[in-house]
DNA sequence: AATGACTACAACCGCCTTGAT
DNA sequence: AATCAAGGCGGTTGTAGTCAT
């Protein structure tokens, strides 16, 4: 006897959200803010699992998203915390701002793991990786071993490494973390934009209850106008917590159930 | 230009935790 | 204390996009 299903599975859609979906759930939890999931689907009139919209949400659509790669900042922090708490995904993404679990995994497994590898670091215990084990360790060695002593013993050498690797999450700039999509190349925005045909929602198509949106026009010097995720998109959510001249509404406050 | 391999990430699945009764 | 429902979490999968040949 298994555990039941979270929801009534029959008939309800699967894949990829439309943005159809997008928009009745956004417009649904702006109206309503977050409350039992379970029921969400039903009264936004969908045909998803509460689960499903809970998750769309949290990792995609939530207005307090960054978007786009990790900066050297954010890398190196989720490194070190990944050190103290392991594949503690959900607590690793309390310490950035922005960011999501599901994000911070995807980027260490696709991204992070790779360059630990690179650097002769096991990802998963971040200590040097074995002798037995360890073919990379030559380039590792090559790259750190140089100016130092080439004859230092294996695990001062590696000692040495690790302390490098560790003293290179706590040297951080903070400028790095004030426009994390700056620092990561241009590949950030062609990622992101990638991400971002997936789901071609246009901004403008949205209808947001209460508050005006800006036009694209008035959001970005884009001359084909503002794609839905585009990376400088969320920095415009910030005029949902304070606009300057007024006219919209400290909409966050207003949130029934703490929207953020 | 076609196609196969690789990469990145959104989404799903199933287990765990928590709170209400 | 036991049970159940709901939300949360981490692992895994599916697929669209990109690159190499």
């Amino acid at each position: 006897m298994g555990r039941q299903p979270c929801c009534e599975k029959v008939g309800l859609k699967k894949g990829p959200w439309t943005s159809e979906e997008d928009k009745k759930l956004i417009n649904f939890i702006l109206t309503n803010g977050q409350c039992c999931w379970r029921a969400v689907p039903k009264l936004a009139g969908l045909l998803r699992c509460g689960k499903s919209c809970r998750l769309r949400w949290t990792n995609y659509l939530r207005p307090d998203l960054k978007r786009g790669l990790l900066s050297d900042f954010e890398e190196n922090l989720v490194i070190d915390l990944h050190a103290q708490l392991g594949n503690r995904w959900s607590k690793i993404a309390s310490h950035l701002p922005g960011r999501t679990d599901n994000e911070i995994k995807n980027h260490w497994n696709t991204h992070i793991k790779k360059k630990l590898r690179k650097m002769g670091i096991d990802p998963q215990t971040h200590k040097p990786i074995s002798i037995s084990t360890d073919s990379l360790q030559p380039n590792l060695h090559s790259s750190l071993e140089t100016e130092t002593s080439p004859n230092l013993p294996i695990n001062v050498t590696e000692t040495k490494e690790l302390e490098q690797a560790m003293t290179s999450v706590t040297n951080v700039k903070p400028e790095t973390l004030s426009n994390p999509c700056v620092s990561s190349s241009s590949s950030s925005s062609s990622s992101s934009s990638s991400s971002s045909n997936s789901n071609p929602i246009r901004f403008e198509d949205l209808e947001f209850p209460d508050f005006e949106w800006l036009s694209s026009n008035d959001m970005t010097n884009n001359d084909n106008g503002i794609e839905f995720w585009e990376d400088d998109y969320f920095s415009s959510w910030d005029f949902l917590v304070g606009h300057e001249d007024g006219e919209v509404p400290i909409f966050q406050e207003s949130w029934p159930c703490g929207l953020i």
